[in-house]
DNA sequence: ACAAAAGTGTTGACTATACACCCATGG
DNA sequence: CCATGGGTGTATAGTCAACACTTTTGT
């Protein structure tokens, strides 16, 4: 099995995307831990294959690290600076080249189509993160959340790339109505507004919150949700349109 | 002098501009006829060098094309389908083949590097149609402005690109206060009006419209532009910030 | 009965829009 | 002095944010 099959992608174009989730309260972003000596932090990844579109390069590529069809996903922004060669990674990889290419992963045509400068496309992607069970790629040493807020250092410019992806994602949340792709099927008002708090890492005010969120006129009203707690039980909603 | 050599630029990646230019009360885009025996209509466009970044690339073409420096410009989408391939317009090429070869601009390497599917990133700029002279590439037939309303048939998806960018550029105009790019260095306020008109394509009202655009505190108001019509004088305005 | 949290109503500020009026200009 | 078009003020409606109050729930 071959990792990087030169003849079967577009050269020199790679599609990185930016995985939103939502847990206790905070945004998180899927990362992957890179399988080498030393540890490299990067944004999930990969290439374009000859005969798919790039929207259908990237849902292949979100089924294949989180399990998932039908996400939420749009491309958000072209990353495409002269200096986007992955040098790090590169020698890395460079390095444990004896080791691989005895199981035919990494040949020297892969290793020299890897070295180049890459031009990438940022996608940003909604999920519902109960849903999903992160895979890892053959590259990945692990694939986990972290808080938006807390990341770690990424490769290259991927740090950029998320802080980029979280500001379209506020410009689009209400215009496009696309929060609820973060929550489960059914969830109560608070559960938004904490959602939308995280987003945007400031608070609001309940009562407008919930007018707000109400006249979007998106929301079903279920039946309420009794959690045994001493207060008023909150209404379930369901996304609907 | 070759016209595409496939060793200086990113293979199978592309940019195209639409470029929008504002005259007589009507939003024009700028289209290249291309010099072929069959008209085949098309955005200016180009390629990206290796050593070059996507923006400066866009920057580069439209330099050819405008003969501006410093133009306002903005990447806005990828477009990406597998199908981007310009079947009409290479097999032009190709017939025409003999005829240049002699010239040496059209080798065989060229027109396979020519003939692959592109993923094409989309620009939109927006100049002062007064400041630029169009130049013809050596491909051009001529370059001329279309009212964005009354366009011809454009080639592949170009179109679409336009359509996609005007959205964008409804989307932006206020939030990142560029409408007076497409404006000559003064300008009365009716002149902003009209091109709001002509960018939304609906009308506003006159004493509102003031209003908003002098909240923006953008507009600095210069003497009174006498016009020898038989009415009040309108001021002249000068965009600053 | 009480505390906690959910739901709803009311107010005042701000903004957007429609209408009205006045003013400068040249014939 | 009149027609034309430019500038500005005002009233109304609509939207948004702060505050207040009521309701439901389990102890």
């Amino acid at each position: 099995m071959k990792l990087f099959d030169e003849q079967s992608f577009l050269h020199q174009l790679s599609i990185d995307c930016v995985i939103f989730g939502y847990k206790d309260a905070e945004l998180k972003v899927l990362i992957s831990r890179i399988k080498m000596k030393r540890s490299f932090w990067a944004l999930p990844g990969g290439f374009i294959k000859h005969e798919e579109s790039i929207d259908q390069a990237a849902k292949r590529i979100l089924e294949e690290r989180t399990g998932l069809k039908d996400i939420y996903l749009e491309q958000y922004r072209v990353f495409g600076e002269p200096n986007r060669i992955n040098h790090e990674v590169f020698e890395g990889l460079t390095s444990l080249r004896d080791e691989w290419a005895e199981q035919i992963m990494l040949d020297e045509a892969s290793l020299q189509w890897l070295a180049k400068r890459f031009v990438s496309i940022g996608y940003y992607a909604l999920v519902d993160i109960n849903k999903m069970h992160p895979r890892k790629s053959e590259l990945d040493d692990s694939v986990d959340w972290y808080n938006v807020k807390q990341l770690p250092a990424l490769i290259m410019d991927h740090n950029e790339m998320v802080t980029q992806a979280l500001e379209t994602l506020r410009l689009n949340l209400d215009r496009k109505l696309i929060a609820f792709n973060l929550l489960p099927d059914t969830f109560t008002m608070k559960e938004v507004q904490e959602l939308y708090e995280a987003i945007y890492d400031k608070p609001f005010a309940r009562n407008n919150f919930q007018k707000k969120i109400l006249d979007l006129n998106v929301l079903e009203r279920l039946e309420k949700k009794f959690t045994g707690a001493a207060n008023k039980a909150p209404y379930l909603y369901r996304f609907q349109q």
